[in-house]
DNA sequence: TCGAACACACC
DNA sequence: AATCTTGCGC
DNA sequence: GGTGTGTGCAAGCGCAAGATT
């Protein structure tokens, strides 16, 4: 969201109370608990976790739940992306939900290896948990356009963070162990996108990139029933995206 | 990150 | 306490 | 002179922290 209280300004709240989804994910909070008023906290009736970096103002994500959630986890256990606030884990009825801001590799060689190797840990710690019988959703922004069709300028930014072959090669991975991108099952269309440069009016002429997605494992992409992208939202440079799921209960 | 503005090929 | 400037990270 | 590639450089926002008032 590019930092929480700007979009809060903006009218976050209005819209949670216009959508009321199950589940909210944001990435990119900007933000510590203690740097945030009740009503975002709380006030608007869902229960919020929050997993923040140590840098002030930098990285850190939240969870907004109507159902308390039977298990909360802050990172991934792993110290050196934990001290970024990128993971937040929480176990619900029907599935394991993954919130992440995956690190952008676009800085520097350091950087890009950072990242590369956040994709190469986390996957097999998503694999074992469906090995146990779960069904694991990762959400999130995954800073990482898989496919041409996925950004608006794939020739120009083949040597660009985000659309390097080393990047998509690990999505490909994800695919090749049964990950599924659920936007793409019901949506094969381009110029679909959830991000878009604040420079040079890139929104306005939808020059953008898909980097956000609901992956899901594979037998739980049958009870997937709808996976949108709502580009009608402002407020960030990113839009919201979100996942329909069968309601098994009632 | 995007694309205007250049440089420099190469016929 | 409010505003400005610089710097960082997208 | 036309077309095609390749490279440096400007480009919005949100936030922190220090300086100035």
């Amino acid at each position: 969201v590019n930092g929480v209280r700007a979009v809060v300004k903006k009218g976050l709240l209005d819209w949670l109370d216009h959508e009321r989804p199950d589940i909210l994910c944001i990435q990119e909070t900007k933000a510590h608990t203690d740097q945030l008023s009740s009503e975002i906290l709380q006030d608007h009736g869902y229960k919020t976790y929050w997993h923040s970096g140590e840098r002030r103002g930098y990285s850190g994500v939240a969870t907004f739940c109507k159902e308390e959630p039977l298990y909360v986890q802050e990172g991934l256990g792993i110290e050196k992306y934990d001290r970024e606030g990128r993971v937040l884990l929480t176990e619900h009825e029907d599935f394991l939900l993954y919130n992440i801001y995956f690190p952008n590799g676009q800085k520097d060689d350091v950087r890009l290896q950072y990242k590369l190797d956040f994709y190469d840990d986390l996957l097999p710690i998503i694999n074992e948990q469906v090995e146990s019988d779960n069904n694991v959703i990762v959400t999130g922004d995954w800073n990482t356009a898989h496919f041409p069709i996925d950004l608006a300028r794939p020739k120009e930014n083949i040597r660009t963070s985000g659309f390097m072959p080393v990047e998509r090669e690990r999505l490909d991975t994800y695919v090749d162990n049964g990950w599924v991108d659920t936007f793409r099952l019901f949506h094969p269309e381009p110029h679909r996108y959830s991000w878009w440069s604040y420079r040079m009016g890139a929104r306005d002429r939808n020059i953008g990139w898909r980097i956000d997605y609901f992956f899901v494992n594979g037998s739980f992409a049958e009870s997937c029933i709808d996976a949108d992208i709502h580009d009608d939202v402002m407020g960030s440079d990113h839009c919201p995206i979100s996942l329909s799921i069968e309601n098994n209960s009632s």
